[in-house]
RNA sequence: GCGCGGUUAGCUCAGAGGUAGAGCACUUCCUUGACACGGAAGGGGUCGCAGGUUCAAGUCCUGCAUCGCGCACCA
């Protein structure tokens, strides 16, 4: 024991207990050591992208991840908390970029693929560590023996394997198809990665020429436009325009600079309006170079209501558009460039230009031309990409399409909590692998035994659980509506598409260049329908095979793919005269694998089977993560992991809120309001950060986040560290035995206390509700310990009697001891600091404890033998409580009458019954009364204040000093407050109702309160009658 | 449009049928031998609104208001 310093500096003590916990292996996994006794426990981290820094996202995630895992040790269970990054595609690529152009202005075309790639590897080895490096400041007891990136060599086979089996099965195809464009990242992206926005923009209205119109009839509305009779909101009717014996369609549009691209017209085939139009053509004015004629179809998806009824079908830039393309045969015309420039079929005058700028000429145009009507301001949700945060072109491009696997299996693992049956499944999870750590018998002190409690809405054998729950509803609307995942990018960073192709430019000319086998049992696939592809080995090499099919494109060539995992065999395939398609896979295309790729999944299942790993750990207990990846990773990795592993991932996902800022904002690098994690723990401690972080971030809510909670977090740290140093101070012998003849009334409090508060925070615990957790460590330890119990013990240590001096020790070793081992999962570092400051470790076994606090087993809640051992009966927490509640009366005198806290003044007591010597010493102690004069015989004089309790009756007997007036006055208005709560008890128990339908208890508790009150009636107007 | 969440003390949030809670902020007093990153004592709420169920409603039900978040092809 050294002697501890005034206030905690955690700076040293976390750098010195990190290191200590890595270069022993406390965070290492070991599978063979998972048995019965021992159950496993683990979690994979969310992979953070390779070019991430810290943000208090991260801290929150991860911090609940590092309770858990910290915990479960605790808990006796073998843990892995399975590390790594990502390799963040577009993310990373964009950054090496930047980074070339700013140093060296070359693009990535300069250099090349091989080359470019190579400088992404480079930025990443020195990039690529920092979020991790910063994990470690936080305290995270990770794995690092097991850190892994999704573009590791192991990793990446994995992907190549999941494509090619996916390929295998017919559920990846190739398709030219409408695709999420971003203009800027120059590549597709899922629909996940779309983000609706409103936009303000302008509706431009303008008129196309009926080419092949019939005959006007002589009644036909000569106008457009006119308004619907006399309603105050004067709501436009529109129709076709005859003018000058020539009949006009007006169409509404928000995209003009499309117009070339228009091939169609389109009305609802129930609008009369347009009916007899249908089959005739209109004359599209742009480009004005190339007015071609297009056809007026009749298509149900055009709403009669919404603007003119009339819509131009851009089927080459708009999803709806493509489709009625395709149910009316029409050509698709692209007038714009991958990079969102104008392409030449969008005419001379728009040509080259940027869409939005072409958007303000095209209208112009129309101006120009006479063609434009009106134009009104106009608000409407434009698809963002979400990366690059810029309108995305639907676009018409061939990509690799996904046809999602195992979608029953993960619909029907989620619980949905629906009131009734589902509620059932809270109780106890008698069954549930969870409970497995009730095969748990542990030696030794029945209080150190771990805490076995499994309660709370744990999953069932099979199934998981969403917390909160809510979130079951939304995974399960996404995933019965899904669509094909569009998993290629055209990036040149990620997980190389391992597919080959080659184009048919001959009826035969594939046939000669293949062995027969393959022509003959190739399938011809679409991407409207899917087959198994066929396996075949080109090299005749044992174990290498590639898998063929025969495809034709939507209006394209037909062609062949080969999809391989061999090198032997690609190069095979490159003699023959296939390529290797360009693309990369999206990046939640390795991330979907996580869970088992990271614990060396082969995808032989003779090989996995053996595998320790896992064995051991899949599926994994525990996922947390954030809501707003519930689509992009939490639902794929369900359907992976039944997939490939048969089985589900995890059993429990634990979804965090967003951290906002105290104003409810999102925390953004653009508003400045996103402070640095790092400078946080430089300012006020890792577990100040921790423990701020957690008591304000309640399950299911946002967080909103003061740099006051850190700020409590190290105020907290501070005292309790000082609570030590205060034992410390003490000196005596360290975990003496507690004597249960020499407790008093306060030792007996504290530890049934104690009690309650590990239960409370098990059953936290069970419920993922950290903020109790802290809550609950938080009054315990500051509310109940330090202000009561600490400040009666003085009264041991000031006094003459070394036995109880000695017990009141060993009593506040035996509450410190156990406190620091449930501080700890929030607290790592103090804590351990102070378990070995204490001498805690020093009788405890290396495993248990004596090596470190992380496997210290977790306190468990007192059974009836401890209880009665150590004469635990309600009475005596009773008198504890009687006496704060004294104590209580008597310090408000000092404000009532304005008698300085540091004064020294004499009280008198006149006890109600018997009162042990050591008792009324922690009453004056508390009381800081220079005496305590206990006499049942006690006649206070005139005027002197007086205090009820169950204990009896307090004087301050402050001869001349008090006003007794000013008394008076202050037990009048005492008295007004009784007489209103016994009015409302008497309400109560006078209604016929209430004492005829009330349960018993309650109605006695009523009784009881009545009596109480009354008593303090006549007490206080005892008071009042001496006064005067 | 559909779905989900919030609305409780000045602020941030707990509480889910039986006497309204915490932290911060505020007021007064206190550098007393663990801690001023501290101690003591206080003040402060008709629990968004309106109905209903109940002996009893922040708490359960129905509607409404309001803020926020998802999902959705209205040009």
């Amino acid at each position: 024991m050294s002697e501890i310093p005034k206030a905690y500096e955690p700076q040293s003590v976390e750098e010195k207990w990190y290191q200590f916990w890595c270069e022993e292996g406390c965070f290492t996994a070991d599978p063979a050591r998972v048995n019965e006794q021992r159950p496993g426990y683990s979690i994979v981290i969310p992979p953070p992208n390779v070019t991430g820094m810290l943000h208090l996202g991260h801290v929150l995630n991860n911090t609940i991840q590092d309770i858990l895992s910290r915990k479960a040790r605790m808990d006796g269970r073998e843990v892995l908390w399975l590390p790594g990054t990502d390799h963040a595609g577009i993310a990373t690529q964009v950054q090496v970029e930047k980074a070339l152009k700013r140093e060296e202005k070359k693009t990535k075309y300069d250099l090349g693929r091989e080359e470019f790639l190579k400088r992404v590897w480079a930025w990443k080895e020195k990039h690529g560590g920092i979020i991790i490096q910063q994990l470690k400041k936080l305290g995270c007891s990770c794995d690092w023996t097991r850190e892994r990136f999704t573009m590791d060599e192991d990793y990446s086979r994995c992907v190549q394997k999941v494509f090619v089996d996916l390929y295998k099965k017919g559920l990846i195809y190739r398709g030219k198809r409408m695709v999420n464009w971003c203009p800027v990242s120059q590549t597709a992206l899922s629909d996940e990665e779309v983000e609706m926005k409103p936009q303000k923009g302008f509706l431009w209205y303008f008129r196309v020429e009926v080419a092949d119109a019939p005959e006007a009839p002589a009644t036909e509305s000569s106008a457009g436009e006119g308004t619907e009779s006399d309603g105050k909101d004067e709501k436009p009717t529109y129709g076709p325009i005859v003018e000058n014996g020539k009949t006009y369609l007006l169409i509404a549009t928000t995209r003009p600079e499309t117009i070339p691209g228009d091939t169609a017209v389109a009305v609802n085939p129930k609008d009369p309006r347009y009916t007899h139009l249908v089959g005739k053509h209109v004359i599209r004015p742009l480009p004005v170079e190339n007015q071609a004629r297009i056809p007026i179809v009749a298509d149900e998806h055009i709403d009669i209501e919404f603007g003119t009824g009339v819509l131009k079908v851009t089927p080459a830039h708009d999803k709806a558009d493509f489709d009625i393309g395709q149910r009316h045969q029409l050509p698709a015309v692209d007038v714009l460039n991958p990079d969102g420039t104008m392409s030449e079929l969008a005419g001379a005058d728009l040509k080259g230009l940027d869409r939005f700028e072409a958007r303000k000429v095209a209208a112009a145009k129309l101006t120009e031309i006479g063609a434009l009507v009106k134009e009104e301001r106009y608000e409407n949700n434009v698809g963002f990409s979400q990366r690059a945060d810029v309108p995305i072109e639907p676009r018409l491009s061939e990509q690799w399409f996904l046809k999602y696997p195992s979608v029953k299996e993960a619909l029907a693992c989620v619980e949905q909590a629906e009131e009734g049956s589902a509620r059932g499944s809270r109780a106890d999870s008698g069954g549930s692998p969870e409970s497995s750590s009730q095969v748990l018998k542990l030696e030794g002190d029945v209080l150190d035994a771990p805490s076995n409690t499994a309660r709370g809405p744990r999953a069932l054998p099979g199934k998981m659980r969403f917390h909160p729950d809510r979130w079951a509803k939304v995974y399960d609307h996404w995933l019965s509506n899904i669509q094909d995942w569009c998993i290629s990018r055209q990036l040149w960073w990620g997980h190389r598409i391992p597919a080959w192709t080659q184009p048919v430019t001959g009826p035969t000319q594939w046939v000669r260049a293949l062995p027969q086998a393959v022509e003959e049992n190739t399938p011809w696939t679409t991407d409207l329908q899917s087959s198994r592809g066929f396996d075949y080995s080109l090299s005749g090499v044992p174990g290498h095979t590639t898998v063929f099919q025969r495809y034709r494109l939507h209006g394209g060539g037909p062609g062949i793919y080969a999809a391989t995992l061999s090198s032997v065999e690609e190069a095979k395939l490159a003699e023959y005269g296939f390529t290797q398609d360009p693309d990369v896979l999206d990046t939640w295309f390795s991330s979907w694998l996580w869970p088992f790729a990271t614990m060396g999944w082969t995808g032989d299942p003779a090989v996995d089977a053996e595998n320790p790993m896992l064995k051991a750990f899949y599926p994994t207990s525990d996922l947390v993560t954030g809501p707003d990846i519930i689509f992009f990773w939490v639902a794929r990795m369900i359907m992976a992991g039944y997939e490939w592993m048969g089985d589900l991932p995890f059993r429990n996902v634990y979804f965090t809120g967003i951290i906002r800022d105290k104003q409810g904002r999102k925390m953004s690098k653009t508003l400045g309001n996103s402070p640095d994690p790092l400078d946080l723990i430089a300012k006020y401690g890792a577990d100040a950060l921790r423990f701020g972080v957690m008591r304000s971030a309640p399950l299911g809510q946002d967080v909103l986040f003061d740099e006051k909670d850190v700020e409590l977090g190290r105020n907290f740290c501070n005292k309790l560290w000082n609570a030590c140093r205060f034992r410390q101070m003490q000196g005596g012998e360290v975990e003496g035995e507690i004597n249960p003849a020499l407790l008093g009334s306060d030792d007996k409090w504290i530890l049934l206390r104690l009690d309650q508060a590990i239960c409370e925070i098990d059953e936290a615990f069970a419920d993922y509700k950290f903020n109790e957790v802290t809550a609950t460590l938080y009054r315990f330890f500051w509310s109940e310990f330090c202000d009561w119990y600490l400040e009666a013990a003085k009264a041991a240590f000031q006094g003459e009697d070394p036995a109880r001096k000695a017990n009141v020790l060993a009593v506040i070793d035996f509450v410190l001891g156990h406190m620091l081992r449930v501080f700890h999962p929030f607290l790592p570092f103090i804590t351990e600091e102070l378990w070995h400051d204490l001498g805690y470790a020093e009788d405890l076994p290396e495993d248990q404890g004596g090596k470190t606090i992380m496997v210290a087993h977790w306190p468990k809640p007192f059974d009836n033998d401890v209880k009665a051992h150590y004469g635990l009966e309600p009475t005596a927490e009773q008198l504890a409580n009687a006496k704060y509640d004294l104590v209580t009366k008597g310090r408000n005198f000092r404000r009532e009458f304005n008698i300085p806290a540091n004064k020294k003044i004499a009280f008198a007591l006149r006890p109600a019954g018997q009162l042990e010597s050591h008792e009324a010493d922690v009453i004056r102690l508390l009381l800081n009364a220079e005496t305590l004069e206990v006499n049942p015989a006690y006649v206070p004089p005139k005027g002197t204040p007086s205090a009820h309790s169950p204990l009896g009756e307090l004087y301050l007997p402050l001869e001349g000093l008090i006003d007794a007036e000013a008394e008076k006055a202050r037990l009048t208005k005492e008295l007004a407050k009784v007489e209103v709560e016994i009015q409302k008890v008497e309400q109560k128990l006078g209604n016929e109702n209430f004492t005829a339908r009330a349960p018993a208890h309650v109605l006695a508790e009523h009784r009881q309160r009545l009596a109480d009150w009354q008593a303090r009636q006549e007490q206080i107007r005892a008071a009042v009658d001496c006064l005067s």
